[in-house]
DNA sequence: TCCTACGATGGACGAATTCCAAGTCAATAC
DNA sequence: GTATTGACTTGGAATTCGTCCATCGTAGGA
């Protein structure tokens, strides 16, 4: 579908097996994956494939903003491979899962100057907290 | 000068010398503090105190709604005693400070019921991100 | 094809946090 | 004041998530 692989090759980033694997991984699917998860999916095809390697792969895609880490709360980090648009999240309070949002209003926008106490401020994060409806339904 | 202690007690909490020390530690201090800054203050003063106590109190005081539990990307949780009254965070990318801060706008008036694909949702937390004047003038 | 720097490996290590079984104690009842 | 009991504390083991490192392998240029 997309062209991360393309793009990555572009960019001169060198382009092994297992990083192959990796960016297909995360190409395929439009959900938020887990360390984790990359992992598995990346070993049912590449067995020998190694932990390191897939966190070595994800910090470098991050790095290299192809993809966002999505801290939540004490959990594993997900990784977003939806980078390119500007977006934010619903977070499952209960089982973790995370959607993709876009909502109205610009939070930079919102926090006036008296209120950076000096920072220079590069971004804004905003995350929206609740129940899924498998969740919900599993009371 | 906050009634934390007091609200504890009158809310039934049960008030052990261990409990009253981490509740003194977080009433006193109106910074962000870790799990581990908290264990040390609260040895300060009762030496023998046990770090799991200290997590047990934390999730307590978390359920009870009284602290409010900051994930600050891989490091560890901070626990923020100011739980009443509305705000947001401004993260120093660098050090990890936290400084509250109280934007205008309202995150969750701007989430259309269209994108919230059958959550329920029940808050909206602002991250704001950016270097901190210390961190920038040490370049 | 050959070289070589960069990437992969996996096991050890580390930080943060949770779990657990046994001991202790705050609050209530008497 | 004492007895009672269920909730709290303890500390060490276990877990989870992630990083480090020395060694081996290989992609891609000459």
């Amino acid at each position: 579908m997309s062209d991360l692989l393309e793009r990555l090759r572009r960019r001169g980033w060198r382009m092994t097996a297992q990083r192959r694997v990796v960016a297909e991984v995360l190409d395929g699917e439009h959900v938020h994956l887990t360390a984790d998860e990359v992992l598995a999916r990346a070993a049912a095809r590449l067995p020998e494939i190694s932990r390191a390697t897939v966190y070595n792969a994800l910090g470098e895609l991050v790095l290299l903003g192809e993809v966002r880490e999505v801290a939540t709360d004490g959990r594993a980090k997900r990784y977003d491979p939806n980078a390119h648009r500007s977006h934010h999240h619903l977070v499952c309070s209960d089982c973790g899962t995370i959607r993709d949002v876009h909502p109205g209003g610009d939070p930079l926008a919102d926090l006036p100057a008296s209120e950076r106490f000096g920072f220079t401020v590069s971004g804004a994060e905003l995350t929206y907290r609740g129940r899924c409806p498998d969740c919900a339904a599993r009371t």
